[in-house]
Order: C-alpha cells, then sequence, then structure tokens
DNA sequence: ACCTGAACACCGTTCAAGT
DNA sequence: ACCTGAACACCGTTCAAGT
C-alpha cells in the first residue's frame, strides 16, 4: 500500500500561512528590518514563504510595487497628531514632518524608492492631508499649499536619502567621503567660490541643517505666490 | 602545417579600441544615449566593447562609480555662463539651473542615481562653485549660501528624478497615473484637505510648478538665517 | 483560482591562470 | 600590468502544467 501525502509534518513548523496580499507585506516589512530592503526580493521573500517566486505574482505586481506597498506600510508609524508641538501651524508641521523624516532615516534605501517611485499608499494619502491641513494654516493660496505639499515633502525625503550615509552602507559613506574630499580638494584659483565658503560648505550637523532646510522650504512656500499677483 | 592566429580580421572591425578610462566612459556614455542608463551594465559595456566584464574591474570600481563617472560627463554639457539672462543674479541662476535640470530631463535615470550616490566629479564642482557665487550675489549671509546650494541642486535633481513620468517609461507614466488617481479618489470625508486643495494639487504644468519651485527655494534661503539671530 | 517548477534572459563581482 | 574565461551567487518575470 502506498503511502499517502504524509500529515506527520504538520506540526513540525509553524504552519505554512496561507499566501495573501497582506502576509506578503508583512512578511517583506519583516525581512526588510532584518536584512535590509535589498534583500527584499521576490525569489527571497517567496523563499520566506515557503513558496516559489512565481507565486507571488498573483498578489503584487512587481518588485517596485512590492517595495512601494513596503514603504506605506512603515508610513504607517509616523505620528500625524503632531501632540506636543502646542498650537503652533509651523511647529506641528515641523513635528509631522520630523517623525515622516525619522522614519525614513531608519531606511534610506526606502527613501530612495519614494523618490523614484510616486508614492500612493493609504498611509502616504493620511500624511498628504495632514500637512495640506497644516499648511493651509499658514494663510498662504490654495495654489501655493497644494503645490507646497510636494516641496515639502520631496525636501524631507531626498535629505532622508541621502543620509543613508552613516549606518553601516560602505558604499554610502565612501560617496560622502569622496563628495566632502573633492570640495576640500578644490582649489581657490579653480574653484574660487568653494573656497570662499569652505568651512560652511561640509559644516554643520544632520540636525541643524534639517531644521533650517524645513524652515527653508515653509519661508519660500509662504513668501512665493504662484502667480504673477501676490497671493490671495 | 598549423594555422596560426588569422590577421584576416584586422580591418573587419573599426579595431578593437585599447580599454582606458576614458574609452570605458565614453562608450557607456554612448550606449546610454542609445539605450537607457539600465543598459549601461558592465557585462553590456564590456560585450560592446569586445572583452570581459572583468577586464573593466582595472579602470572601474564598481557600477555605482560607472554611473557617477557617466552623470558627470553629461554635466559638462550644462551651460555656466546663464548667457542671455541679464545683469541680475537671480536670472542668471535661474538660467544654469534651468539648464542643469533641462540636461537631467533628457536622463531621469541619471537623475536618480545622483540623488542616491553624492556626486563628486569635475563637473558637478564647477556646477557648484558657479551656483555659489551667483547665490552669494544675494547678499545672504555666507552660511545660508553654503547650505543653499545644496538646496538648489537637491531640489531640481530631485525634480527631474520624479519627471521620468513622460517619456515612453510605462514603470513610471504608472506611478504618476496611480498617484493621481490616488489623489481623486480621496473622499472629502477621509481626506477633506485633499478635497479641498483638488484642482490644484494635480495642476500645473511642468514648467509652472519648475519655475516656481525655483523661486521657493531661493526665496526660501535669503529669507532664512542659519543661526537664530537674523542673516548678517 | 491558485500554485508550482522550470526555463529564459539576464545581473555584479572575484579569482586563478595566462600574456 | 593587464586581460581573460569561468565560476559563484544571485536577479525578475513568464509560462505550461498541475491541483
Amino acid at each position: 500500500m502506498v503511502a499517502r501525502k504524509e500529515p506527520v509534518s504538520r506540526r513540525e513548523r509553524p504552519a505554512k500561512p496561507a499566501l495573501s496580499r497582506r502576509v506578503i507585506v508583512e512578511t517583506a516589512v519583516a525581512l526588510m528590518r532584518s536584512e535590509g530592503l535589498e534583500k527584499v526580493t521576490m525569489r527571497r521573500l517567496a523563499q520566506e514563504l515557503d513558496t516559489g517566486a512565481a507565486s507571488l505574482y498573483v498578489y503584487v505586481a512587481n518588485t517596485a510595487e512590492l517595495h512601494a506597498a513596503v514603504l506605506d506600510a512603515l508610513l504607517g508609524e509616523v505620528d500625524l497628531a503632531g501632540a506636543d508641538a502646542g498650537d503652533d501651524w509651523r511647529e506641528q508641521l515641523r513635528a509631522v514632518v520630523t517623525s515622516y523624516t525619522l522614519v525614513l532615516f531608519a531606511h534610506p534605501q526606502l527613501a530612495r524608492s519614494a523618490l523614484v517611485a510616486r508614492p500612493s499608499g493609504e498611509n502616504y494619502l493620511r500624511l498628504v492631508d495632514r500637512v495640506l491641513d497644516l499648511l493651509s494654516r499658514s494663510g498662504a493660496s490654495r495654489a501655493q499649499v497644494a503645490w507646497g505639499v510636494d516641496k515639502v515633502l520631496q525636501d524631507a525625503t531626498a535629505t532622508a536619502a541621502e543620509h543613508s550615509a552613516q549606518d553601516r552602507d560602505p558604499a554610502a559613506a565612501d560617496d560622502w567621503n569622496a563628495a566632502v574630499a573633492a570640495l576640500r580638494a578644490a582649489g581657490e584659483d579653480t574653484h574660487p567660490a568653494i573656497a570662499a565658503h569652505m568651512p560652511e560648505l561640509v559644516g554643520g550637523s544632520a540636525q541643524e541643517r534639517l531644521r533650517w532646510g524645513f524652515d527653508v522650504i515653509v519661508n519660500g512656500i509662504t513668501h512665493t505666490p504662484v502667480s504673477g499677483p501676490p497671493a490671495d
């Protein structure tokens, strides 16, 4: 008598989870936290789920969409309240944008993919809605606020993407060092303006630059009408 | 008698060029112009040069460095003069930044890699020097100018990177459409601020947004002192 | 409808061996 | 010193075949 499929292994492992978009994205997030976004590939993720890569394509269109879903899942961690920032819209906005930036700082690779592929997930929409709301309290015109939200988020995202330098990423650190070295090496004769701005050009902590960058964007938005005539 | 290596094919092809960093980068630029940056891989480039991928590693450390070299080569096309922009530093700066943006618009994939890996090539340094020079004529403090140059170039680069949507890139176009659709679909009840800013949120031509974005950054830089006390 | 193995068409990088 | 073939360790995506 030929043995049927052995039910023996049923309790040996935590039971192969039924595939679904949700468990795929959740597993992808876990994989990214433990090994970094570069390991979140269709093949590796399938391995983690005990199946073949082809199976994932039922729930996810391609790798880019998968990474976008991971990003949106992470954006769930952004603190939209801006609770302890008082009543000032500007300080509340600063709190929200800082929270967004910190989430991306923890995963600079995701920030990069956010720059490349426009996010459109639910958590991102919530963030956009909140930033619009706070920005509109500045009194700037509707057009300024509408166009401004992109600038605010773009600046935060780009800053986070650049800041991959520190955390162990050797290639990014090399880039940064190479850039700083190149600026320092620039001679007074060939690059006079670089030499003239030299201490400040590579100075300032990440925090100081971050704070200043936020103020630059917000001041710029509120001071720059969208059409020729002054705002409102 | 065994035939020696046949010299017959000597004139059949344009003579295998001697390998060097210069011919590698030049070939890479040509390959990118004809087939896009995604085809500029070590293996494909080696094939183009009639050799093996391993040979390239004598002159180029890795793929990222290769792409950085391609970017810097392209930055040679940026018009730093800002010739027909008159005497106003702001209009001259606008001309230079617009030229930079246009170069990247033609190759959005390169803009993406510029966001990810800090450029430090010779042409990039020239651009930084020029932008510093023009920005310093605004009368803003040295620190504002030094920190501002990053913001100006970061904004232009990020804008170009996003704008890959149009040109044939189907994935990018899908992203953009998905993002616009998501914004339009956002209900008044769940995302009131999005609904309230709706026509403007997805409106405006690339040119209008580009121009406004430049003014936002420049106005922000000149209006935002670096430390607590007012600039200068 | 969902899942799978196998295949196709690629990658980057290293290294021993040659010239 | 430079160049090479071959190898190692991967990729994304599709598709015919199964359940």
